[in-house]
DNA sequence: GAAATGCTATTTGTAAGACAAAATCATGGT
DNA sequence: ACCATGATTTTGTCTTACAAATAGCATTTC
């Protein structure tokens, strides 16, 4: 009885759903090929540009990807952190973008979440880690990078604090928040003596990282953030006067 | 010879980048027209399904959303917390469910998290949010329920645990995790005798919010994965020996 | 004169067919 | 034996056409 059923829904993306619940549920496999669109095409009934709209809502959400030739296909595709955790900040810059989270909160919620991890990572960190964050501080403090590379080695910085933790799902849920979430509060750090500032206290907290000082480290953090408010507390009270 | 590398990139993906960063840059605004599709092919020199294609990825990321009529057209959406926190609960779903993530892993990482929400729910919580924690938590109390809604009371209860930290970008954050990692956590305990353990420990917590008793809500929270850890042990080698 | 109804124009949704491009494989020539 | 070339398969793109939805307008009717 679907005749009755006046489906308002996109033939595409019903398709699409379709196909994501066959990947999902297992009925085709990681690195599998599915059909040809000709054939899904058939299969379904509809036209092959309507599978392939479908086909490219699935990429968009990186779970297929398409090669030509006799060998080729969409193939189910392993979903890396990397990736996703890169469209889902995709999704919180936006959030950020159109000003549905303040800085306040933002703040607020980096220092809850952030020093948690430390402590996670003052028990985890191995040698190799704590040189990925070395490194990406020492990225940061060459003078002659523009305030994006600046920014860069910010978040590279925070990440490999995060990946020092050896958790994996503490991995995935952080870098959403510390790719979309520190460029937003480090907007108001342009200027060069600002600069010094922040790499001072990241210096102390590797340094307490490598000590094993959980307390410490827990401080640090706390007054980084201080300082980013304080910042940018300056910077709309400037506006503010600037307006007037 | 970079001339020479023609770009690989699929057309429909070329076009999709281009109108995001023109959405996210603010070119188009928020519950804007963008052009008819027709017009977009002809501005990008490109076939109308190739653009199609384009706005089926966006689509998907529920960036755009389609009207169809003399005053329809692409619009650009306002995103929803909802239908973001959903796509990435998706994707943690995918992560689970292809095994990347371990349960010793993911308990490890609630800890973390949930302790450090529940810290800032101490200071922030109303009256208001207090009562749908109470509310959640006697959904769950009904014996009569499925499994599945027991999971389903069980997540909500959480939900309402972050929803009183007042924090927006924690709340985006966590319903992640609460959402995707939960139901992994919990699929352990389907027993009726462990029901009333898990309600027993959330009766507790939610005592100790009321008091306002940081270290208190702490150690529970900490005793409930613990619990829920020892579960999926005993769970684990009981179906270890039963296959020898 | 006002309201309801139907028509039309516009825009997305779907379809079909054709050709281009890439990549693999087999075949043939050297 | 090896390399090159062409055939084949599959996705990528274009063209064209029609269907469906919907808002605005005109027409008709009371």
């Amino acid at each position: 009885m679907q005749e009755n059923v006046i489906v308002k829904v996109s033939i595409s993306k019903q398709i699409a759903e379709q196909l994501r619940s066959a990947i999902v549920s297992g009925q085709f496999k990681i690195g599998e090929r599915l059909p040809t669109e000709d054939e899904l095409a058939q299969r379904y009934g509809v036209s092959r540009p309507s599978v392939r709209e479908a086909l490219k809502r699935l990429a968009a959400q990186n779970l297929v990807r398409a090669k030509r030739g006799p060998t080729g296909g969409n193939f189910v595709v392993q979903p890396s952190f990397e990736e996703l955790a890169e469209s889902l900040s995709g999704a919180a810059t936006l959030l950020v973008g159109m000003g549905a989270l303040d800085i306040e909160e933002i703040i607020e919620g980096r220092r809850i979440l952030q020093v948690s991890c430390l402590q996670q990572a003052v028990v985890n960190a191995d040698d190799a880690q704590l040189r990925n964050i070395e490194d990406a501080l020492q990225r940061q403090q060459d003078p002659g990078i523009s305030d994006e590379e600046f920014c860069q080695a910010d978040v590279a910085f925070h990440r490999a604090l995060v990946d020092a933790t050896n958790n994996g799902m503490l991995r995935f849920v952080m870098y959403t928040v510390i790719e979309a979430l520190i460029p937003v509060t480090n907007m108001v750090v342009t200027v060069v003596r600002e600069r010094s500032d922040i790499i001072s206290l990241h210096q102390r907290m590797l340094a307490q990282l490598r000590q094993r000082n959980s307390a410490e480290l827990a401080a640090l953090m706390n007054e980084l953030l201080d300082y980013l408010l304080q910042k940018f507390e300056q910077a709309t009270t400037a506006r503010a006067q600037k307006s007037v």
